[in-house]
Formats: structure tokens, C-alpha cells, sequence
DNA sequence: ATTAGTTCTAGTCAACATGACCATAACTAA
DNA sequence: TTAGTTATGGTCATGTTGACTAGAACTAAT
């Protein structure tokens, strides 16, 4: 009979237990920024509640339930630190360094998604959950920081290449609100003018008969997205 | 006390077990086609000798180790199974589906190589590992069929993109090999003087002052690659 | 009602990249 | 010497991008 693994096991037990296995997510959403009005990423965290990094926030996240799959998962831990159903959720990295953990030997899976915060999504902030700026993060537990970085690097990424920006809003935006959306995230400014020449060239956004009133200015057009999202192995059922 | 998990239970335990853990890697290499002597792409494989799928073709692939991180064990089957190090080593996707295996559940994170086929490469060719043509796989064990069907689809992203059809060549190549692999890996012609202006606008390749002589034609000038590979968080270490 | 202020939207122009194609160079083999 | 082959440099039309101009269409202030 081959060796028996227990969950509370010694530390030289804990030496021949497999790595265990968890599922992250990092969501981002968009929020006016308190001073300029314009639309900042905002990532949610959640405070560690024990030991290793007590007190210190980290991404949410779990073990693998036995029944979901991986996707699943990430969903489902998405949607209870937010109450937020996932517009946008790829995985994006597997991480599996040595020394994340100090105590055990931990093999986390992490998602990225895209949402679009809602008042139920402030609602659900509590002394243990709570959004923070991506440009603005402190500390995080295990190296929570640099997964963000990486997650941060792939969204610029997609955003520059494939077109993702229209999972972080609504269903109807003008072109102006996805020009903040890709300064936003890029970070820097972009000429209204050629962008939306670029924008409009491609065939997944749709004129809409709509126009957005109340502006102190010409009322611009809404658009609407026709596109899918995925280019994954899970999400490559719809081509 | 926690439940106690056992590598040879039964099934009501299994149910219980986490997930296991296993690492595949997609090799990739060239070689000459034994028809047209044009590269192609050629992918190592084990035969599997227990249940399930046994007797079928899979990737190589294990258990992790509990003292090594993810790309070592990676590399590690890779040298097993072939005998040669990777020229490239990327993370691919945790694949973690319900019922990829019939038995139990297992999340498999994947790599994907790029390497030099060698008279080594050859020498490690038996009974149960052999080199297959990558657009000529029979089925496969498990779900490697569609894993390998995404291996794919990235090296050819990244061909288009990136700068990693080098890694497949030797440290001196002439422009008209960087194209072979190409068209090998993209399945298309390309017109070679159009092809060397945009290989040689990148700043990575250097002309050297070598020549290829052997050919039945004018000797192509050798070129080689000061590149560096990655992007992924666990080779960022080198930017 | 007029005007100023704002953003929306269409368009021009030069710089640059791309694909199709042509011509010459430099070797080998007959 | 000549034919055959690939290597290599170049031209030209087309398409894309970034910088910029200008008019359109609304609101708010006068």
C-alpha cells in the first residue's frame, strides 16, 4: 500500500504530500477615480484572515472544489468576494514556484476577468473585502504583486491587439467611453479622431440609431459589440 | 482530525482526494520531410503501458515532484523522454476538465518546447517513444488531441508575432532557413525578398561575415539571433 | 437670440509598412 | 561557356498610422 497524506499532517508527512492545488482570480473593473472623474482599473481584495500573512490582502481564491472545473472555480470565487457574474474570464497563469508559501508547498492556477461594478458590487465591500486602484496597491500576501503585474501586462496586451476593452462596459457605449478605456488601461492619451477610425474599421462594432443626451455637448452615438471573446481551449467551443 | 487521502483507495475516497497534479510538455522540433527534405514540424511521443488508454500515443508528461518548480519539472520529461534540453520552454494552459481522465481527476499543466533534433534526439527513439509529423497525429490518450491543437495555434501566434523561429535553428542560420521554418510552421509560401526586409529590420539578428558554402547556387550570407525569449512571469527575470 | 464652450465627427496629408514583382549577383553543374 | 539555381537589392502601388484641421451639434451663459 503506498503512503497515506493527511490534511493535518506532520512536516515531514507534509514533505511527501502532493502540492496543493488553488484557483485565484484577478478581476478588474473600472471606476471614476474621485479626482479627475475618468475611468480608473480597479482590482477587489480580499484580507487574510490567518496565518501565513494574516491581516495582509491577497487575491480571492480557494481550493479546487472537486466537482468544477477550473473555470468554474474562479467563477465561483468571483462571485462570492464581488456578488459579480464575469463579463470577460481567462486563465492566465499557472504558478508553481517553490517558495510561494512558506508552510506548504502551493500550486495556485489564477483567472483574470473582466467585470462591470454595479452598486450590488460596493455593496458586497465589506471590513474584509475591499476594491482597491491597480496602480495603487500596498504589499499583498505571497506574491500576489507580482501576479497582478503579469495580469496587468497580459490585459494592455489584449487590449492593444485583441478587442476586449467592450467587456468593461455596458452594452451601449459611445466610442469616446472606449477611448477612456483603452487610456485607462494603456495609460497614456489617444487622438480622439484616429482612434476612432480604428475603432469603427472594425466589423464587431455595430451602429446603433441611439444617442447618448445629457453631455454638455454634441450628443454622440452609441455603438453596441457583436464579437465573442475566446481564443482559450475552454472557451473555443464558440469559433 | 481531517480525512485521511490514500494513493491506493477506494472510490468513495477518491471522491474526496484532491485533484491530482501532473506536467506534459508538446515538443516541438524539425526535421527534414523524408519526401520534399523540407523542414516540418516533428513532436515526440510516449506510448502508454497501464490503463487507461493503454497501448495509445500520449504526451510526456508526470507527476510534480515535490522539489521542483513547475518549468524544471517540465524540462526534466523533456530530457527523459528525448534526451535533449529545450531551446524554449513556455508555460501553454492548465488543463483541468472533469473527466479528461476516466479514473480520477487530474489537472495537467503543460509546457511547450522548442528544440534541436539531434542524432541523440534519434538514438532515444524506441518501442515506446517515437517522433510523429505534427499535422499527422493519429488519436490520442486523454485529451491530448486538442492540446496539442493549441500547442499549435500558439507557436504559429508567436511565429507571427514573436521572435522564436530561431529557436528551432541552430546558433548560424541563413534567412532562407528563418523562412523554411515559417512556411513550415505556417503552412504557407513566402516571397523570400520581402521576407528577408522584415527579418532583417529587427534589430535582433546579426549579420555575420560568414557564408554557407555547399550549395548549388550563390553562398547565403549566415546571420545569427542576440534575442532574448521571454515574457512569461517566470522568465522575466532577464528583461 | 446670440455667443462661447465643449465634444463629436469627417477629412487631409506625410511617413511608414506591406505585398507583388523585376533585375542582377554569385555560385554549381553540365 | 552556358544553363540552372538561389541570394539579394530594388521599385511601385496599396494600405495603415499619427498629426492635424475644420465643421457639426449640442449646452450654458449672456
Amino acid at each position: 500500500m503506498g503512503p497515506v497524506y493527511t490534511t493535518a499532517a506532520n512536516v515531514s508527512e507534509r514533505q511527501l504530500a502532493p502540492p496543493s492545488l488553488a484557483i485565484s482570480t484577478v478581476i478588474f473593473a473600472l471606476r471614476p477615480s474621485e479626482r479627475s472623474g475618468r475611468p480608473t482599473l480597479w482590482i477587489p481584495l480580499v484580507r487574510r484572515i490567518r496565518e501565513p500573512f494574516k491581516g495582509l490582502w491577497a487575491l480571492p481564491g480557494g481550493p479546487l472544489t472537486h466537482s468544477e472545473s477550473l473555470q468554474d472555480a474562479a467563477s465561483r470565487n468571483l462571485r462570492e468576494t464581488t456578488g459579480l457574474a464575469p463579463n470577460y474570464l481567462e486563465q492566465l497563469y499557472a504558478f508553481g514556484g517553490l517558495h510561494r508559501s512558506p508552510s506548504q508547498r502551493v500550486v495556485s492556477i489564477v483567472y483574470w476577468a473582466l467585470v462591470q461594478p454595479t452598486e450590488a458590487a460596493l455593496a458586497d465591500e465589506s471590513e474584509n473585502v475591499r476594491w482597491f486602484r491597480a496602480d495603487r496597491l500596498g504589499e499583498l500576501a505571497f506574491d500576489h504583486n507580482t501576479i497582478i503585474d503579469y495580469a496587468l501586462w497580459r490585459l494592455r496586451n489584449k487590449m492593444a491587439y485583441g478587442s476586449i476593452a467592450y467587456h468593461l462596459l455596458g452594452e451601449y457605449f459611445t466610442l469616446a467611453q472606449v477611448r477612456e478605456v483603452y487610456e485607462a488601461v494603456l495609460d497614456r492619451e489617444l487622438d480622439p479622431a484616429n482612434f476612432r477610425r480604428q475603432i469603427k474599421a472594425a466589423p464587431e462594432i455595430e451602429e446603433t440609431d441611439q444617442y447618448l443626451q445629457g453631455g454638455k455637448h454634441r450628443p454622440p452615438r452609441l455603438y453596441r459589440f457583436t464579437g465573442r471573446p475566446g481564443l482559450d481551449p475552454d472557451n473555443r467551443s464558440t469559433p
